[in-house]
DNA sequence: AATGAATGAGTGTTCATTCAT
DNA sequence: AATGAATGAACACTCATTCAT
């Protein structure tokens, strides 16, 4: 099959150095932390000199931001990925906390930041991380919409439990335990047990 | 015991400046993070100079480690006597819950600093650190423990559950909104439902 | 080789604001001791902010280390020069303590950080500057060495008693007495000469 | 003789803490130097807190010089009767070398100051140490005065010769080595032989 | 697109010293 | 004779940021 258009030609590495940095960051501000990471650690560790990152970013907090915003893109990828490939609504949210886990814990620099970082920390762009958090949530509270409860139940506080739980898990995960799927699993079934009407 | 000289009765103020500057350091660190916080920060909040809190701490790591410590002994307390209270092994699961999320929100400047801070930020006193944490899940654990459930239910998963979803709270908690007990409520009213033998 | 353009011959200009930064620091740690000068100092002396040598220099230490180098690479060089000059073994050592001396005196910033500083206040630098000092002691061990002696002569105390005495002269030396060249002659006239009457 | 008066009856323990405070002051001005060591370093060395000391001393400065005085009193007492031991020119002088060069050695916490503490450090007591040191340099002046030499011997340079070299001693003496009476010796029967061949 | 050099404010910490008790 | 608490200035060093080249 010779001649093949060359697959995709994704858009020909255009600011590649701009990704390369946000990938040093991500990592960096979950290893150490947003204060702890100074713009030399992250110039470094892409051999650069920390004057030269502003040619790709105004600002530290700027990186922040864009690092949380790419968290959230990823995040919410595999959880519609995920969500789309399943049909019944108890399915769906499994799905989707499995996918929301496993982007969290399975050395997922960019979005742990989401989580770990407090909205505090991003000084100027609090607000708009905020916003960000915000929509992302919006699914899980569609997903459990979804769900055909007992009418006492109320759905608010479930998700509450779910999604707090779920945002908690990677202080006590560890690599070589159960997986994410089986920690969604877990979750759910305890949820579930008589739950379903 | 006739005019047997008043017993000196001096001043007690036995370091009450150390209290006062572990305040203001609980505050300001739950306030503006403990990197964002300077020692500058902590001694004017006292009415002090940045020099003069050495008289009372070694380092800022060690304020970082006291004030978890009495955030811990603080959440403790609560918890312990709101269980012992009760004797209904879900009325106690309930009780503490509550008491927990009553004392994240009430003490919040102590106590959440519990919740925000990263181990890994508090350096040297890291391990220190984990200790505490698991010295206090420890309580949520006995409680579980406690409970009549349904064999399949897995015990270690009902606990991640509703502690990490209690740890989450101070996240969405807005003051005017539910109270403490209520949210607790809630939450164990979720799981309980049909969970029970 | 025609019409090769001129090869850039961009200003040199190699860093030599280093040069002056070690000028300033060997000066101050003369003049005041390693101690009682503070970065400051040498940044004020330059024309510079405190924060600004960190670019050139990692830290304090790191200056004086450099500062004894430089020290022993003069001395070193100009008593070189001054011994190869010579063929007689007493006149090249008479050669290598009048060099010696003018170096401690006429580049006296630099040289007499070499016998001031005492390596202890080197701190992690101290075990290269003793090595630094034994290197450069290993000349005047060989230059004695050489002399013709009687056999019931320690060349080693020969030795302590010459080097010691001449690195403790710029305690007394005073600008406008006897030259550098003067007292290593007296020196080793007296040494040479049978004293005892 | 009975009734003899007590002889002496040196002043009883007149403040006795004082000494206690030059004797730590001395061994940690050797050990680390006298910027290195802090008021608190010797405070703790005898169980005060630094404030206390000024009830003691008006300042650091005072110690320093209290501790050089004590020093060159203290050598100076060494020397002056192991002189007075000797009638012999040439061997009063090495008397005096060998007991110069034991109290700068043998553990003369004191006596190190004398030689290792540069004028200028001690700020405004510089002219009284400056002079403290002259004094004592006398004695060796008058005896190198008391020896008969050939009269082309400039005795000037002969003193800064022996003297020079005896107190860069302390610089390269290792104990376990020779003793301060061998060195002394040593350099005496270098100076005093041919060397010639 | 990046560098080299610097800025200026800030960091945690140390220190000699003071003084009421 | 000494303490407990604080001061205020200094210290070495770090950092996000700037900007001419």
């Amino acid at each position: 099959m010779p001649n093949s258009p060359a697959p995709a030609l994704r858009a020909p590495r255009q600011d590649n150095r701009r990704a390369q940095l946000l990938d040093a960051a991500a990592r960096l501000f979950r290893e150490q932390g947003f204060h702890a990471t100074s713009m030399r650690d992250i110039a470094k560790a892409v051999g650069m000199l920390s004057g030269s990152i502003y040619y790709h970013f105004d600002s530290k907090e700027e990186m922040l931001l864009a690092v949380y915003q790419e968290g959230e893109r990823r995040v919410a990828e595999a959880v519609d990925a995920a969500v789309a490939a399943e049909t019944e609504p108890w399915r769906r949210l499994e799905a989707a906390s499995a996918a929301h886990l496993r982007a969290l814990i399975a050395h997922r620099d960019y979005s742990q930041v989401m989580i770990q970082t407090s909205p505090r920390e991003a000084g100027g762009a609090e607000g708009r991380i905020r916003d960000l958090r915000r929509d992302y949530e919006q699914r899980f509270r569609r997903l459990i919409d979804d769900l055909k409860l007992p009418p006492e139940i109320d759905r608010r506080y479930l998700r509450l439990l779910l999604f707090g739980a779920l945002n908690w898990s990677p202080i006590w995960y560890r690599t070589g335990g159960d997986s994410p799927e089986i920690v969604a699993r877990r979750f759910l079934d305890t949820l579930r047990k008589q739950l379903e009407v």
